[in-house]
RNA sequence: GGCGCCAUAGCCAAGUGGCUAAGGCAGGAGCCUGCAAAGCUCUGAUCCCCGGUUCGAAUCCGGGUGGCGCCUCCA
């Protein structure tokens, strides 16, 4: 099966094909390590944990490879403020942010690169760069990439940048030659965070650490490029990214990747999360809400190019949609799966085969749990039905990350053992007075569990329960 | 000012030239149930407006209206 994806810069949909046959290697841009994870985060990391996992399922051999930005002036400020050290910040966060993405289930990188780690490689690129004349040296000792030596400068992002209109914007720096340059080495005097290599103490910027990051991990010898796939946030295509490629083409003659994708805003009440705007809010505060798993299914309910508007009303309609593929799965708990359906495998990888189509892949997996109901209705013993169906949802899991979780503790999320052995015994007590055809107390005790958020229901193998 | 995205039922959201416009949530009717819940069945939109292209458009083109983003650190 071929994959699709809407390449951001030639915005169309083409065809992957790959550098190496049967390999696809990503590069994501990741974040700067100097506050928690936000839903943006979220937003792409999950966009590109779908990628990854549905070209594995293709059968591509993936190397994803995303990196930590873990020196940067948000993060000398914030040195400044806690007085912290550079590194005590960055472990934190780094540690944070991969909790975060464990909890919505994004499958760890393969690489992992760190800015501070990789100063050698962002020497030699810088050097290289020096050396073919497209980099110059400021008196101050910022070394500054120069545009005007690359002709396909603005071929990414297809923006036309305005002298005049960029002078307004950019805080002029003296001595840069033209206001689209930008700096690949900021000098800077003795401190945690400046590095010394021979073209003078400083600390690499921002855009120069991917070229060299992925110039190291994927090489960019002889081929047309260096990766198969740059992904990261809309925002991103420019100045970043227009960069990255501008200095890959410089320093080796080669386009630093082949596709490129990136995924739309998740925004607040119609508006662009942000901090300057106060609407922005930690991925940590809503998974102390909500499981990580079902802000995962909410975010990629919607196609990744699109914008996200989150809220809690289309989040808890989301749960819904959720659970029913829980109770599906709880309709033949502890059942060993076989093969999936072969068509229902089919049209879901299709439907993630056309530019990660997630929304039409779930549309179809509602069909199946659907379907899958009404077979189990009318055949509840029929074993090689409930093998397969297990094998469906075990095939999203894999594919769509979601629905891998036990099916009994699913619905039993925040009750401690009190309060279920408190349960048991009330679903007990309602039994017998069910059996002594007293109603009245039945209900009085179904009353009084739902009082505690406990929705029950009678199925011919007994009263089960959930906590709404 | 430059570049770009979006507008589909009460809400969320696929579809981007041609069978009856996916799917979910909410609502209504029914089956099941002691009654419920869960599950199942049935039930809703001609696609922001105007003009054009076409045998045929939600889907392409032009013009509006409304919303959003990038151009400064940003996922």
């Amino acid at each position: 099966m071929d994959f699709y994806l809407f390449d951001s810069v030639k915005r169309k949909k083409v065809k992957f094909e790959p550098i190496k046959e049967n390999e696809a290697s990503i590069y994501v841009c990741g974040p700067t390590v100097y506050d928690d994870a936000h839903l943006g985060h979220a937003r792409s990391a999950l966009s590109f944990d779908l990628l990854k996992r549905t070209l594995k399922e293709l059968g591509f051999r993936v190397t994803l490879a995303k990196n930590f930005t873990d020196i940067d002036d948000k993060i000398i400020n914030k040195m400044k403020e806690s007085g912290k050290s550079l590194k005590e910040i960055t472990n934190f966060y780094i540690n944070r942010y991969l909790e975060d993405m464990e909890a919505l289930n994004i499958l760890r990188a393969d690489i992992e690169p760190k800015a501070t780690e990789s100063i050698d490689a962002i020497k030699e690129f810088i050097n290289k760069l020096l050396k073919k004349g497209c980099a110059y040296k400021l008196e101050n000792g910022d070394i500054y990439f120069d545009t005007s030596k690359d002709l396909k400068y603005g071929t990414i992002s297809k923006m036309v940048v305005d002298e005049e209109a960029t002078i307004s914007r950019v805080e002029e720096v003296e001595g840069k030659k033209s206001p689209k340059d930008f700096a690949l080495w900021k000098a800077c005097e003795e401190s945690e965070y400046c590095f010394d290599v021979e073209f003078g103490k400083g600390r690499p910027g921002w855009h120069i650490e991917c070229s060299a990051m992925i110039y190291k991990h994927f090489g960019c010898k002889s081929n047309d490029y260096c990766i198969d796939i740059h992904c990261g946030g809309a925002d991103l295509l420019f100045p970043h990214h227009e960069n990255e490629a501008s200095q890959t083409r410089c320093a080796t003659g080669v386009e630093i990747a082949k596709y490129w994708m990136h995924n739309g805003f998740v925004q607040i009440d119609g508006e662009k999360m942000s901090k300057s705007l106060g609407n922005s809010f930690f991925l940590k505060d809503a998974l102390k809400v909500y499981d990580g798993e079902l802000i995962r299914f909410y975010l990629i309910s919607v196609h990744y190019r699109n914008d996200f508007n989150f809220n809690e009303v289309d989040l808890l309609s989301s749960k819904k949609r959720l659970d029913k593929l829980y109770r599906l799965k709880k309709r033949v708990y502890q059942i060993t799966s076989k093969e999936p359906n072969k068509e229902f495998k089919k049209a879901l990888l299709e439907a993630m085969s056309d530019d990660l189509n997630s929304s039409k892949a779930f549309a179809i997996v509602d069909e199946m749990i659907n379907e899958a109901n009404e077979r189990l209705d009318k055949e509840p013993k029929n074993r090689a039905l409930k093998q397969e169906i297990s094998a469906n949802i075990e095939f999203i899991s894999n594919l769509l990350g979601v629905g891998g979780k036990d099916a009994i503790k699913w619905f039993q999320q925040g009750v401690s053992k009190e309060e279920k052995e408190k349960i048991e015994k009330l679903i007990q007590k309602r039994a017998q007075a069910k059996k002594e055809k007293n109603f009245e107390v039945a209900d009085k005790i179904r009353d009084e569990l739902k009082e505690m958020g406990v929705a029950i229901m009678d199925t011919s193998d007994g009263t089960k329960w959930e906590k709404i």
